[in-house]
DNA sequence: GTTTATCTACCTATCTATAGATAGACTAAC
DNA sequence: GTTAGTCTATCTATAGATAGGTAGATAAAC
C-alpha cells in the first residue's frame, strides 16, 4: 500500500466517524508518523483529498455492484432467488457499517454537511446518491418483472425510499448505539 | 427577541445547513454586528451554545406534539381521521424543512458528525432521537387500535423505519436538489 | 433624592492553539 | 542527474477563549 492510499484510508475513516470538517492534516500526519507537508505533496488541498476519497468510494461501490450483476448471469437458479440474493448483497455493506458502531456511509456523512463543503466535493457526493438510486431502481424493476418483488409504487420511488431509510438508519443507529437497523428494513 | 435568542437562531441555521463544525463565533458575530466576546458572554463555550440550541429544538418539538395530542381530545371526529390528521401534523415540519432546500433536521445534521461533538451535545442528540421514536411509536399504536393504520410489524419498528426514512430523505433530497421526499413516504 | 453597589450587555485587547498551505533542502532510487 | 517522497521551516488566517474595562439600567441605603 502506498502512502497516498494510507492517507485516503485514514481520511475516509475520519469522515465516516466525525465528518469532513472535523479532521485535519495533522490528525492524519500524526497517525501515519509523517509531516503534514507530506500529505500536501500527495493531495495539495484538503478538498482534493476529500474528492479522491469519494471517487474511490464510488468506484468501489460500482465494482461491488458489477460483481453482483455478474453473479446473476452465472447462476442458473430461478429468478426469484437471484433477485433476493442481489438485494441482500446490496444491503450487506450497510449492515457491515452498522456493525462498526462508529461509521456511517461516507456520503451520508458528507451529505449532512454538504453546504459547507467545497463545490467539487458536493458534486461527487451528489453523483454518488444519484448512482445508487438509479442502480437500486433497476434491481427492483428486474425483481418486479421476475416476480420476486411485489410493491405498488414505481421502482424509482421505492429505491429512494429504501436508500433514504438505509442512510438515515445508520445515522440514528450510531447515535443511539442501537442495531435498530435490522428491524426497520 | 433577546440577543441570546438571535445567536441561537443563527447557530441553529448554521448547523442545519453546514453542520456544527463548519460555523464559528465569528460568523455569528459578523451577521449580528457584535463581537465574538459578546457571544462568549451569553454562551461561554461553543458546546454550551450547541446544547442550548438542541434543547430549545427538542422543547419546540415536544410542544408541537403536545398540541397535536390536544387536538385529538378536542375534536369529536372519528378516530380514523384523527389518527391520520395527527400523522400529517407530525410530518408537516419535515416537509417544511424539505422545502427550504438548504436545511435538514437539526439532529440529523448533528447525528452525521456525532463522534466529533462534545459529549454533552451527543447526549442531547441521542435524547432527541429516542424521544421521537417513542412518540411516533405511540401514535402508530393508537392508530392501530383505532383501526386507522394497518401494518404487520411492531409499532416501534415501524416508527424507527419512518423516522429513519424522514431523516435520510432530507439529507439526500437536499444534496440532489430534489423533492423526492414526497414520493418516498 | 442622591449616593453606592450591583448587574447586564457589550466592548477592546490579547492569548494560545491550530488550520491549511508553501518554499526550499535532503536523500534514495532508477 | 533527474525524479519521487519526505523533511524542516515558516507563513497567514482563523479558532475558541479570556481578562479586564465601560456604559447604562436597576435597586438599595442613607
Amino acid at each position: 500500500m502506498s502512502t497516498a492510499d494510507d492517507i485516503m484510508d485514514l481520511a475516509q475513516d475520519y469522515i465516516q466517524t466525525g465528518g469532513y470538517n472535523a479532521f485535519s492534516y495533522k490528525d492524519i500526519a500524526q497517525e501515519l508518523g509523517i509531516k503534514t507537508s507530506s500529505i500536501h505533496y500527495h493531495f495539495s488541498k484538503k478538498a482534493d483529498l476529500g474528492c479522491a476519497v469519494v471517487k474511490r468510494y464510488i468506484a468501489l461501490s460500482e465494482k461491488m455492484m458489477e460483481d453482483t450483476n455478474r453473479a446473476e448471469l452465472d447462476l442458473s437458479q430461478d429468478s426469484f432467488q437471484v433477485s433476493w440474493q442481489e438485494f441482500d448483497d446490496y444491503l450487506a455493506p450497510f449492515f457491515d457499517l452498522n456493525n462498526t458502531g462508529t461509521k456511517i456511509c461516507l456520503c451520508a456523512a458528507l451529505g449532512g454537511e454538504i453546504l459547507s463543503l467545497p463545490k467539487q466535493l458536493r458534486i461527487e457526493v451528489s453523483a454518488f446518491f444519484a448512482f445508487h438510486e438509479k442502480w437500486l431502481a433497476q434491481l427492483l424493476r428486474d425483481g418486479q418483472t421476475s416476480g420476486a418483488f411485489h410493491f405498488k409504487d414505481a421502482p424509482e420511488n421505492r429505491a429512494r425510499h429504501i436508500f433514504s431509510t438505509l442512510e438515515g438508519a445508520l445515522i440514528i443507529g450510531r447515535t443511539n448505539k442501537d442495531s435498530e437497523y435490522l428491524d426497520s428494513v
